[in-house]
RNA sequence: GGCCCGUUCGUCUAGGGGUUAGGACGCAUCCCUUUCACGGAUGAAACACGGGUUCGAUUCCCGUACGGGCUACCA
């Protein structure tokens, strides 16, 4: 079997979102399992809708995800330029080559005529204008204005297309792997632009030529390209290269988390979720968006919650490492039907990887948060904060959101529950308890808490009203980890210092 | 409108001619526990509808409905 190649083609149009990063995912794990290459191609044929800082964003984007491509614009590769824009003597060379072969044909009408001529279709109750067998013989084309003609519009430097010239009563099959065969009659298809008049190539004809040039084995995209798929069969045909056409596989699409139709950038604003891998800058607040980089997610839990939105690998593992991915993803399995966007299912995955992360990797992760505060703990004590901490996050800056007092001190005190827990003889007993504590600490938890233990038996403090009070002396508040374990972390004198503060304060607010 | 694709718990899905239709997220209850989490247990929750084919259809076929995509000198 021949090396297998495949490619991920973007369109450096903005923010690559979510459903991109799937595909090129998809793209990455078959070029993986079968030892193939992986290539990113960009398809940047459209000046009009071209954003500059947008190739960058794609590249910048799979490094986070770590699928970057085996050959592409800055990869290196046998078979560049991987910018379409680079390539437009290539496609021009193929569509004069199609027009030699009588595949295609010169068109001349201009955008103000065919847009008159849609408006005719649909004045006598036409709802869409097709330029094809039938209509082509009314408008002006190498077809009807003769070969004479023709050559004086060339020659006199008027502006033209380049059209596949589609002839009806054909059957075309596609064999999509993910759908099987799909059938398409060419009676429906109309003559496609094949090359545009400003020269370059339309997606149809640059999408076929360089698939074959590159040597591309499986074509893996999204289901909106499916009914274009039987103009591209029409064009390997026409080239002379049907035999060695690529393999099909089109994607279910990805759904907006509500409502109705596929998910857009205009959902993550709306409902406060990421949809971009990584934060895009546009010109203005409404354009830019933050990506599941910024709201905290792991890349590879970002990668295994995208592989789980129409794929599944018919067992009830749902963790899966890439090189697991990779073992295991096969296009049969790829479901037909789109997926809804689930965020807090993507939160869920985050939150596996959190919690099987160790501290060192967590603290390494957290620290930008943290600094981003003004704070510069010391690494051993941000691991075991991390390490304390993991369970009861889901995302990245929750380590902030839940943890602050560790750094910032008791801001303020969960007062309610002081004063309904709070009086004079309890203030001595745990006066005296912190006086116990500092002469018999212990670096360890489990001691520490011994310590403590042994005393208020001593004294007969029960645990019930010694312990919130000693949380919320600590953390300002009723929830939060073990008590001694957030000594452990605070270490003596910062734990003595808030608890014998906190004595004082707590006197305050029993008598407010 | 035309063409193409799809439809199993709210969501992601497994399954497949005869099953108590399985798992995960979310939700609820309980257990664990100094709190919050984590973890564990339990529960509510689905085969779009109508016709066939068949001894038997959620599974196969055909319709209908609904959803989606395409229908540009955009990709």
């Amino acid at each position: 079997m021949s090396q297998v190649r495949v490619r991920f083609a973007p369109s450096p149009t903005g923010a690559l979102h979510i459903g991109g990063i799937r595909t090129a995912l998809y793209n990455y794990l078959i070029a993986r399992q079968m030892s193939g290459t992986f290539i990113l191609r960009i398809e940047d044929t459209d000046q009009g809708r071209f954003v500059p800082g947008a190739e960058e964003y794609i590249i910048e984007s799979l490094r986070w995800a770590g699928i970057l491509p085996d050959e592409g614009p800055g990869f290196g590769g046998e078979y560049g330029p991987y910018r379409q824009s680079e390539r437009k003597d290539i496609y021009r060379q193929h569509a004069l080559q199609m027009i030699e072969s009588g595949a295609a044909y010169y068109a001349f009408d201009t955008p103000q005529a065919l847009e008159q001529a849609r408006e005719q279709a649909k004045a006598q109750g036409n709802h869409a204008f097709k330029y094809d067998a039938l209509s082509r013989q009314q408008l002006s084309n190498s077809l009807t204005l003769g070969e004479e003609e023709t050559r004086r519009r060339l020659d006199a430097g008027e502006p033209y297309v380049i059209r596949l010239k589609v002839n009806p009563g054909q059957d075309i099959c596609v064999q999509d792997a993910v759908r099987g065969k799909v059938m398409f009659c060419s009676d429906e298809l109309d003559d496609k632009i094949l090359l545009k008049s400003d020269g370059m190539p339309t997606y149809h004809l640059a999408n076929v030529v360089d698939d074959h040039l590159m040597r591309i084995t499986h074509v893996v995209r999204g289901e909106e390209w499916l009914p274009s798929t039987a103009h591209h069969v029409l064009l390997y045909r026409a080239l002379g290269w049907e035999d060695d056409m690529p393999a099909f596989a089109h994607l279910p699409l990805i759904l907006k988390p509500d409502g109705k139709g596929k998910l857009s950038k205009r959902d993550g604003l709306r409902l406060g979720i990421p949809v971009f891998p990584i934060a895009w800058h546009g010109s203005t607040p409404e354009e830019s968006f933050k990506g599941f980089r910024e709201f905290g997610f792991l890349p590879q839990a970002m990668l295994n919650f995208l592989a789980f939105l129409g794929w599944n690998p018919g067992s009830e593992q749902e963790i899966f490492s890439l090189e697991e991915l990779i073992a295991a993803f096969s296009l049969e399995q790829v479901s037909k039907s789109g997926a809804r966007f689930d965020f807090d299912k993507a939160r869920w995955f985050n939150q596996q990887y959190l919690h099987a992360a160790d501290g060192a990797s967590l603290a390494e992760w957290v620290r930008p948060i943290i600094v981003e505060h003004g704070f510069q703990p010391e690494q051993a004590q941000l691991t075991a904060f991390c390490e304390l901490m993991k369970e009861r996050v889901a995302l990245l800056p929750e380590f902030w959101e839940k943890g602050a007092y560790f750094f910032t001190g008791v801001q303020t005190y969960d007062q309610p529950n002081v004063q309904k827990r709070w009086n004079a003889t309890l203030k001595e007993g745990l006066q005296q308890l912190t006086t116990h504590l500092e002469m018999y600490w212990a670096e360890d938890a489990t001691a520490l808490k011994a310590a403590a233990e042994q005393f208020m038996q001593q004294h007969s403090l029960k645990p019930g009203e010694v312990f919130p009070l000693l949380r919320i002396a600590l953390a300002g508040t009723m929830q939060g980890p073990d008590v001694f374990k957030m000594m452990q972390v605070l270490g003596c004198a910062n734990s003595l210092a808030r608890l014998r503060n906190a004595w004082e304060i707590f006197d305050t607010f029993a008598s407010a």
